[in-house]
DNA sequence: GGTGTTTGCCTAAATTTCAGATACTTATGA
DNA sequence: TCATAAGTATCTGAAATTTAGGCAAACACC
């Protein structure tokens, strides 16, 4: 089935999010803003946080898909911050209220994800084993996190997190360092 | 209800009446442009042209709607000959097709309500009878009508109706005229 | 503490959407 | 020219969605 009235709640929401903090937003608002019955909102959510959820999901899906290929860790690392510049006004009233754990959760699995992609390159015809792969992944996405999470906390004054190119240029050498050091066993 | 449905339905032939002439576009494109099931588009319009008919009325109803005082009839030409520049691709699949009647009578009856308008402010204080009121909207409307008329037919090439200007200013002293003659008899 | 608002939930009814089937017309090509 | 594919317009009955209206509890504000 279509559901164009779930897409209308979705964007009726966005719209309020971008006029007003989350907590000021009613379901009552929502429902009035696309003219539908407050019934209609229950039936497709359970309530505002988890509408919430589903849209952000939705977004960090959308711009996961939309790079099937990471060819350098700063496009990685570019890809990441983008979901929280292109749900700035959202991620500003949220950050600090009931979700911050979900997005973080999507933020670090974002990274992962790009980190992934990147390695996937990094890593072409070498012979290492998935366990050293998967400590690289863990490495460099976690700090590539710290990075997004500080900017984060620090309200996103900056267009992008500091420091990300000497972060980036220091985890390019990661994967030689880890190719070597599997030789040598 | 909000309805989406119907919302989606309309927006996806406006989609492909963009695309293609009216006369390609099946109820088979529509239903797989927004996907939905084909019974929906039958639970909601008795047929294609009638989606037409539906989409043109509230458009001329949005038109004159959103222009509740008409002071000059150079505007009052430029609301209804907005009608046909909105719809111009549509317009064009149309004009010679099935709706030409209706999309006649639509562009016939925004000149007569934007003359009427204009000439609300044109002979208020004036002691004039309804009856020659009434002859001056029929007399003005009919030449407004005209000139959109084989603009249309011309294909629309200008930007504007030829001659708007001059009509335009012809028109304006039939109000005069006719106060004038109502003094004397 | 009183007042008004919002929430989350309920029921029952109405509306809308669906899949599947049918008869009919119109193109298209072998 | 026949058939066969595609589109139209309808009809069922079932399933999904939306609605109105009400209720108790939580909450916000004065």
């Amino acid at each position: 089935m279509a559901n164009f009235t779930k897409k209308a709640i979705k964007e009726s929401f966005v719209k309020l999010l971008n006029e007003k903090p989350l907590s000021k937003i009613s379901v009552k608002d929502i429902v009035e803003e696309c003219g539908i019955n407050r019934n209609s909102f229950y039936y497709h959510f359970q309530d505002i946080p988890a509408l919430l959820e589903e849209i952000i999901t939705e977004q960090a899906e959308e711009l996961i898909n939309s790079y099937p290929e990471i060819d350098s860790l700063e496009k990685g690392m570019e890809v990441a911050t983008d979901f929280a510049i292109k749900n700035k006004m959202a991620v500003y009233h949220i950050y600090n209220s009931v979700n911050r754990d979900m997005y973080e959760q999507y933020t670090m699995r974002l990274c992962r994800h790009v980190v992934t992609r990147y390695l996937e390159v990094a890593f072409k015809d070498a012979d290492v084993s998935q366990d050293d792969k998967d400590v690289a992944i863990r490495l460099i996405s976690s700090s590539l996190f710290g990075l997004i999470y500080d900017w984060l906390n620090s309200g996103m004054n900056e267009e992008r997190p500091a420091d990300i190119k000497r972060v980036c240029e220091l985890c390019k050498g990661i994967p030689e360092l880890i190719i070597e050091r599997s030789h040598n066993n």
